[in-house]
DNA sequence: CTAGTTGCAAAGAGTTTGCATGGCG
DNA sequence: CGCCATGCAAACTCTTTGCAACTAG
């Protein structure tokens, strides 16, 4: 487990960079190239994706599939606590990326393996829906809709 | 609320027929292309496309994006099973995406949006890992390797 | 007859891959 | 120096669109 995939070039530092100052938001290839190509410090396209697909196999990236057109979207993940032994909550609204913290989703693990037999993946599995912020709004147009 | 969208073709008839009769699966535009050409009644592409899009648009089909290779998978929606919602699993080695009935990940759900306040959405996630088949030649293997 | 439908093929969008060059170590 | 990394462009897959012929009503 040395830097089996760490060689220090300007494109691997930019685009790590790039990830970690927007981790608060989900960005696509797109918007990471152009944004490289704006700074002065263009990177293949080719590239991105290959140190984005490593990034996620890694588990610092986690990839999101909202839209066949749309492309997919990454983030960047902080390795602050032990994040391969939570999952995570993404509001399909707001963007937010939620960490959970449940004994409950670690027993579903338990039970898919044992009565599934489907090993689950904690890095890479991320549970879609509103959040609590987001819904309360919505709720309440819904009624208007509902009325109207 | 008329027929605002019906004209009574052939090929509509054979896509909405395949998609009832296989309600309990999700399938792919080329799954149907392929089964329907088999079938001897074959329908363009394009046409299933706008069908599908159609369909979803009035629910009475889903769309689920797990994958930009694999293709957006589609399923029929029962009305009485609305409530009855499932999840996916994906195997990450051999890209199999498996149905997944269990009434602990409706608890789940449950649970996070009642301690959590998140509401789960089920049509969007997908639980990535390792498959049973996948999993036993891959145990196999590493013991070789750590052996070696 | 009119308007929705079909199918082919071309266009698009996102992603992957081949290969020669370049740079890290 | 060896090997990984890079970038360009071609290849690929899935999906959408244009358009002329077709058909349900």
């Amino acid at each position: 487990m040395s830097g089996t995939s760490g060689y220090k070039t300007r494109q691997r530092e930019s685009i790590l960079r790039y990830m970690t100052e927007h981790k608060d938001s989900h960005v696509t290839v797109n918007t990471i190239s152009d944004y490289l190509s704006q700074q002065g410090t263009p990177v293949g396209t080719a590239t991105i994706y290959r140190h984005l697909e490593k990034l996620v196999e890694q588990g610092m990236v986690r990839k999101y599939m909202v839209d066949a057109s749309t492309g997919a979207c990454f983030q960047f993940v902080t390795p602050d606590r032990q994040c391969h032994e939570h999952y995570h909550l993404k509001c399909e609204r707001c963007g937010k990326l939620i960490h959970l913290e449940c004994h409950f989703a670690k027993e579903l693990a338990n039970h898919i393996y044992a009565e599934h037999g489907f090993a689950i993946d904690p890095l890479r599995t991320v549970f879609y829906g509103i959040c609590q912020e987001c819904a309360a709004p919505a709720a309440a147009a819904e009624e208007e809709t509902t009325h109207g």
